[in-house]
DNA sequence: GATTAGCACTCGACCGCTTTGAGTGCTAAA
DNA sequence: TTTAGCACTCAAAGCGGTCGAGTGCTAATC
């Protein structure tokens, strides 16, 4: 059933790719008449009509039901995305408003990515989602404290990737400034750079001898640290969009769409199904239909690819839509955002760039 | 039209009330014969259609068309909602979810408001958005920096709220810590508790002079604390249980739910609207299908309520949901999330609560 | 005067039927 | 090998009739 395709001949090859980016298009079963008005294809009906045939027991092609036009599979979908497909031209417009995310000179890695999404969603009518891993915080490379009230402080936290986290820590006993400096200090010494499992029971003990008084709140920041550190839903996921695939007739079917909406709420399942795909895979990846190991999305194909920055993925950029999707136009637009992002993120860590050039 | 419905004797109350409250629970027009079921209404179908019809002239109903049965109008919806509704009693797994929340220690607004937004919707079966209004950066209250790179570090702001805004500036030249601490004292001496409109340029001249040397960081420093105190779409909102939508037969037509969808995903015009609304309406607000300002929510209704810290608006956690929606249920657990968010972040300024007694 | 029973009427929902037409597979001719 | 022709299939769309919930009105009853 699924076969590399290399079976296929030239005229075969030419008929799938017209059927597919027909039924892109219209969004209907294609029939061996519609297919005798495309010039490149010089047969009769009757002639497309056999080769769809065995398209078909090839396992390309499918038939909703006897005697309707001919649909395609999801291998037939893979094979196109794999050998057919020809690449995308972004067009003038398309090309300007990617444009001007780069000048947009978000240099933080979070409103980057939601900028990305609705521009990835803008442009492709597709909807789109940006992931932020939870990976990233495996440890805290710079602690920083601020003193917000007599008995309330802040912790800020700072990992490799340039993420920020900053939770709240209230104490039993009244803190000054004095206090906290001595407190940031001591965490940058001895837990920055610091695994989850290499901050020992005895590693923190010592931490409070020499930090004297006021134990508890060590024990609290440690508390939070850790949590911090192992929190296991960490990982951001970004939406806009959604209101697009309402335009799809696939998504019709009220029941279907209400599953998939609610496994792109639930954050977590979706942020599973990219970090499990290949990691060093670099350019854009696509899982078209029940490629996705989520039953929900098997009627949905995702298209995403990494962002890396200095070599370390940092996030990824996707889009998701029906089976029948623009893979060209989407695929293209992926790579051209996702690559465009690690470029930026890179160029802003080690290239600096002029500033206030432009005054609006 | 309108009418206060003081004019209202208590059969046609009871009446109206029964039959709002039919029509929420079937979902259908609800008919005279239907309402004699009701044992509180010890009458004919006859004579409920006489009341039914008077009801009708008077505003409170609507006739999808000749003979089917009744559905509330706008203002019958509205007079139920001032005069007729009873609070609604949670279950004891009601409150047991509310309390959870409660102890769930969150103290950053941010995180706080997005398990809210959760809860309510999981509780309600409707959709739920929380809001964090721009407003709360007015002045920013405290300033850190840390030094990510050698050209590049990171300005941490923190405002009277307690939220957080961070932001990545290069510099031209190399920074070494000294240089930033001193930045930092500079800011945090000058720039603090300032509004956008009190940082004058001499003022900015004033610090690059005491400042001396690299005078280039502190116009970026400056112009990035401008763009963040001026932020035009700082508001934040988070969505949950957007999917519940889909199980009202009323979003079914799938146009009308899409429109909806772009709404919310644009929040820009939700987050106006809320803010638009009486500043000093303390307790819950509910706009009903056209009091809604915007044509895209026309029939839906939308639910919610401020939160205050400390006397000061911080957020709103909200329901939207179609006109037909169980209004007493929705109330009680908006006002009710939202009493006990502002208690938790008020407590959590003032009152030192006792940490790490529970383990899990 | 208020309530109720009775009755004719309305109109969408539903059911089954037929028609339509796009599309197929097969066969025989080119 | 390709193509024209033909019989066949089947969902979609259109149509007419029935059903029944619900109404408004009128006349009888309390």
């Amino acid at each position: 059933m699924q076969g590399g395709g290399s079976e296929l001949n030239e005229r075969k090859k030419l008929i799938l790719k017209a059927i597919i980016e027909a039924h892109v298009k219209e969004g209907e079963p294609v029939g061996s008449k519609y297919l005798t008005q495309n010039k490149q294809i010089a047969l009769s009906s009757a002639t497309i009509r056999n080769e769809m045939a065995e398209l078909e027991s090839l396992g390309y092609l499918e038939q909703p039901y006897t005697s309707a036009g001919r649909v395609p599979s999801e291998s037939g979908y893979r094979f196109y995305v794999n050998s057919l497909m020809q690449k995308y031209r972004m067009s003038q417009n398309e090309l300007a408003r990617m444009n001007a995310l780069a000048k947009s000179r978000l240099a933080e890695i979070d409103r980057l990515l939601e900028s990305a999404t609705r521009l990835a969603a803008g442009l492709t009518n597709y909807t789109s989602i940006a992931i932020k891993p939870k990976q990233s915080t495996a440890v805290i490379t710079k602690f920083k404290t601020v003193l917000l009230d007599k008995q309330l402080f802040m912790l800020v936290m700072i990992d490799g990737m340039g993420n920020i986290k900053t939770r709240q820590i209230t104490s039993d006993e009244e803190i000054n400034e004095e206090t906290l400096a001595r407190l940031e200090n001591e965490l940058n010494a001895r837990i920055a750079n610091k695994r989850v499992d290499e901050i020992t029971v005895s590693l923190v003990m010592e931490i409070e001898r020499s930090f004297g008084e006021g134990e508890g709140i060590i024990s609290s920041v440690i508390k939070t640290v850790c949590e911090t550190l192992g929190e296991p839903e960490g990982g951001d996921l970004k939406m806009a969009g959604v209101n697009h695939l309402l335009e799809y007739p696939e998504f019709s079917d009220a029941r279907e769409f209400k599953e998939l909406l609610g496994v792109l709420e639930e954050k977590r399942d979706i942020l599973k199904l990219v970090s499990d795909s290949d990691l060093d895979e670099d350019g854009p990846q696509v899982l078209i239909g029940s490629e996705n190991i989520l039953e929900e999305m098997k009627n949905s194909t995702m298209v995403f690819q990494k962002i890396k920055s200095n070599g370390k993925v940092v996030g990824a950029i996707g889009i998701i839509g029906p089976r029948r999707m623009d893979y060209s136009k989407v695929i293209s637009t992926v790579e051209y955002i996702a690559q465009n992002i690690s470029l930026m993120l890179n160029s802003s860590l080690s290239l600096p760039e002029a500033f206030g050039e432009d005054e609006n």
